[in-house]
DNA sequence: TAGATTGTTAATCGATTAACAATC
DNA sequence: TAGATTGTTAATCGATTAACAATC
């Protein structure tokens, strides 16, 4: 597993460069350069092929890189496999329950195969709602362990971030998806993408000025 | 204005530490060391206080922060006035819809004052719903130019990102949230802010595993 | 004064960019 | 072979951390 030692920053582009390498694909474009690659993605072309050396050597000189090969390789490296991706999803609130609703992470590869919240009203109204189940929180360990979850996203308040993602670490899954304006820690072996809503449109503000 | 110069970074990180005084101030508390507050945001103290010294001299050595000295402190930095700053959204599909919804900008100080989109069932639908008036994307950048509007949420399909975009800019918004897969290009005086959600998912997958 | 804690400079670290040799 | 473009090393840049003098 050398998988540990590509830089977080890395990996995140990966992902953008396999989305745009999807588009292309469907485009029916077969060969494309780093240059124009890393402008469709937004990054300096150097930056792409350093970014690619991780991936291995994918392209070919004087040429340029195989959609569909460097498409395969940057899978393969990610373990996007052809397999949805089981997701839970914790707190079924404004946001949470918007989660639910987009369809976008399905087309991604990934399906959230339950919900989870604290408060029986949202448990009760949103199961039939949504087309997906929604679970009382106290159940979430227990399901995660028997389904072998590995991955969650986070939507509950501040106030309960941790220890959901206490619950969570306990159960097995490896990699958070964090909406709540709480600082989770997770032991090392763990991983957290925090996503701060609210921390964004403040932060934008001040350039708003 | 020297503003300019504060690095996003950091920027981002002074609204972390404004909710953490926020919260110190409802318990009750009214001094804070570096190394608590660090704590509390989950960075090191030592870069809490690089953070806070391009707000000035704002502590006290020996003591601490005042934390309602500091949190006004950071406000007039951050312009985050008492008066709702109004935003528009753009996009009322699922996340955009969603956002609509989620209550805690307005918590913040923000204020969606008006929400836009392409699809003419979309913008007869929600605008009850809501309570927030829908309209036709076309009205969009006389409506921003009317209002004075210096802040967008964009939460459309990638295809028409770019092209919203030109249209914010071009009406004067200088700060943009972009929940689009599109790579926005702005004009240098233009700030975006990117939330990518699928690629932040696909970009945890590889730690899953 | 002694203890504590900030503000700031210098050192470190990591990530981005430039340059270019390898090679298709 | 000549032209193009990758893969990779070295240089730059920026951000984080450590250290410590200033000072309450």
């Amino acid at each position: 597993m050398e998988k540990i030692d590509i830089p977080k920053r890395t990996v995140y582009r990966l992902s953008l460069y396999q989305r745009c390498l999807q588009q292309l694909k469907e485009e029916g474009v077969d060969t494309v350069s780093s240059e124009d690659l890393a402008s469709a993605a937004g990054v300096k072309p150097t930056q792409l092929r350093k970014d690619l050396g991780y991936v291995g050597q994918v392209g070919t000189r004087g040429l340029g890189y195989g959609v569909g090969t460097l498409s395969g390789a940057i899978s393969g490296i990610m373990g996007t496999s052809s397999v949805l991706q089981p997701v839970v999803l914790i707190g079924v609130g404004n946001l949470g329950a918007a989660l639910l609703r987009y369809s976008g992470f399905r087309k991604e590869g990934f399906e959230i195969i339950a919900a989870f919240d604290a408060d029986p009203c949202h448990v009760k109204s949103t199961t039939e709602e949504m087309g997906v189940p929604v679970h009382h929180v106290d159940g979430l360990g227990d399901y995660v362990k028997q389904h072998g979850v590995k991955m969650a996203i986070i939507a509950v308040p501040g106030s309960a971030g941790q220890s959901v993602a206490d619950v969570l670490v306990e159960a097995g899954v490896s990699a958070l998806l964090n909406f709540s304006p709480a600082v989770l820690s997770v032991p090392d072996d763990r991983v957290v993408n925090q996503v701060d809503l609210a921390a964004e449109l403040r932060s934008l503000a001040f350039f708003a000025s």
